[in-house]
RNA sequence: GGCGCGUUCGUCUAGUGGCUUAGGACACCGCCCUCUCAAGGCGGGGAUCACGGGUUCGAAUCCCGUACGCGCUACCA
């Protein structure tokens, strides 16, 4: 098993959406296979119809490719061990649940769902220990068996867990864990409507598409002593297991919608970098021993390893994400925000106006260093835009004094003098007022910013005077003087 | 209730018996830079390493117990 190459699946249920907890789960299943040239397969586990969500699979792939995670089998793709949703391989697991039953592993439970409940209930009333079957049908004889299977009487399969003996695996994560077989349940495999129970179609499908490790959450630990009595049972070299630590709730909980969003589309929609939101859940739970927080995908395959995962739940840190958000963000090119931020503009009000590819470069160069999202660089300098509609109060309070208008005057004639004005051209202009007037530059500038921005803050004043041009900004000290008066 | 897993600053974490007066990052606060806001630089507060016992010359690190948290306990996954 170690020379052969890793073989991993991401096996979700379609439950309508990519959950971030998925999306980390995925993640380290796809890092753990491209970082070993092995394969990283998408297995969709829709055994239980009464869950079943139109459109679901889809949007999985979806957010899982916008993620770019892209696996190498799965449905849609394709692959030699199909097919990949379980809704469609009904067939196979009843084969193997009749090699069970044929073996005495597994038997035929007729009991109805009234009689469960009242051996759960007299159980409790016990206080048993432990709630579970008590393997009345197992003791049915052969005849009685095809009596009812004949009679069409409701039926299950259930795994015959033998009693009195420990059963151990070893986790990559947890290292060695054993359950005692007495508090293992006689887990139903099929159920009466010919269905697989996650944990036979699971066992089924991870050995027949040769799945050298399995992945996934803790939430499996405790069923994992049923999986593995399956592969012994079938007589089936187990996969190697490794059980990821929870993503949590900031009361530590869970990871659940009722305490935020928790679908990738979510996050997506709020105008996170696919690049930060994949950084930053491969943090949760893994760091590869050193300081670095900033990776790119393609980086975290060459650090990551199963061996350095942590043990315990980690909570889910917005604030940090939004850090990471930015970083990612400042690092891109141009051109790539760019036609990001046209991506934004089309869901804006600007929706119909047109700007310069040139002109949107421009104002990513002077916000770059100031927003933490693609959709800031319209929202909190809308200025860039359209002409202020109002000014700050509160700075204009400070701002604009009885002699501002004068002030401002006289920059705009000394910028209407100009002609085609750089940056440069504009400091050295308002550097001349100054000394005319003798007045600070920083006198002149805080009602000059205002005047042309109707806010306080900004980029330099000399990238945004640039950045509009000398006719707007001459047209916008008149509007602002007409303003003050 | 039973079983399992876990427990280092508010949060993510480094740490695998001496290098640790427990390091970094986010957040917070201050200073510097500066035309503002950021970014950046520097600094600060913040963890009796859940608690109690052992083992050892020496423990956050090994062992045992307790507490607490979480997960599972379905013909859900």
């Amino acid at each position: 098993m170690i020379n052969e190459t890793p073989r991993v699946r991401f096996a979700p249920s379609p439950t309508g959406y990519l959950h971030v907890g998925g999306l980390r789960t995925a993640l380290y299943n796809y890092l753990f296979a491209k970082r070993n040239n092995g394969t990283f397969v998408l297995r969709i586990e829709d055994t239980d119809r009464n869950r079943f969500v139109e459109g679901a699979v889809e949007n999985l792939i979806k957010a899982l490719k916008w993620a770019g995670l892209d696996f190498d089998e799965g449905p849609e793709t394709g692959g030699d061990f199909g097919p990949y949703m379980q809704s469609q391989r009904l067939d196979i697991y009843k084969k193997y649940a009749d090699e069970l039953i044929e073996k005495g592993k597994a038997y035929y439970c007729f009991c109805t769902p009234e009689r469960l409940k009242a051996l759960k209930e007299e159980q409790e009333k016990q206080k048993l220990p432990q709630a579970k079957y008590d393997k009345f049908c197992l003791h049915l004889t052969k005849k009685e068996v095809e009596n009812k299977l004949a009679s069409g009487t409701p039926k299950v399969v259930r795994l015959n867990v033998e009693e009195n003996h420990t059963i151990k695996f070893d986790d990559i994560i947890r290292e060695h864990v054993e359950f005692e077989s007495n508090n293992v349940d006689d887990q139903v495999l099929i159920k009466s409507d010919g269905y697989p129970t996650y944990h036979l179609a699971n066992v089924v499908d991870d050995h027949l598409m040769k799945i050298t490790h399995v992945i996934r959450g803790e939430e499996w630990l405790s069923s994992t002593p049923k999986h593995v009595l399956l592969y012994d049972a079938f007589d089936w070299e187990r996969p190697i297991f490794a059980h990821l630590p929870l993503l949590l709730n900031p009361d530590r909980s869970k990871l659940s919608k009722r305490q935020g969003d928790v679908a990738v589309e979510d996050y997506r929609d709020k105008g996170f970098l696919k690049d930060a939101l994949v950084n930053f859940v491969a943090l949760l739970g893994w760091n590869a021993g050193d300081d670095r927080e900033f990776y790119y995908i393609d980086e975290l395959i060459k650090s990551f390893s199963l061996e350095r995962v942590n043990k315990a739940g980690a909570v889910f840190d917005l604030q940090k994400l939004n850090w990471l958000n930015a970083e990612h963000l400042r690092k891109k090119s141009n051109e790539d925000l760019v036609s990001l931020l046209k991506e934004e503009i089309k869901k804006s009000k600007f929706k119909d106006q047109d700007f310069s590819d040139n002109f949107l470069s421009l104002i990513i160069d002077a916000m770059k260093e100031r927003v933490s999202f693609v959709k800031e660089f319209i929202d909190t300098c809308t200025y860039f835009y359209e002409v202020p509609f109002e000014y700050e109060q509160k700075s204009v309070e400070k701002n604009w004094k009885p002699e501002t208008p004068e002030h401002l005057n006289k920059l705009k004639e000394e910028f209407v003098s100009l002609n085609n004005p750089t940056k440069e051209d504009f400091e050295t202009a308002l550097s001349k007022v100054s000394e005319e007037l003798n007045v600070g530059k920083g006198k002149l500038i805080h009602p000059l910013r205002l005047s042309v921005s109707g806010q306080s803050t900004g980029p330099g004043m000399f990238d945004l005077l640039f950045i509009l041009g000398k006719d707007e900004v001459v047209k916008r000290i008149e509007a602002a003087i007409k303003r003050i008066n």
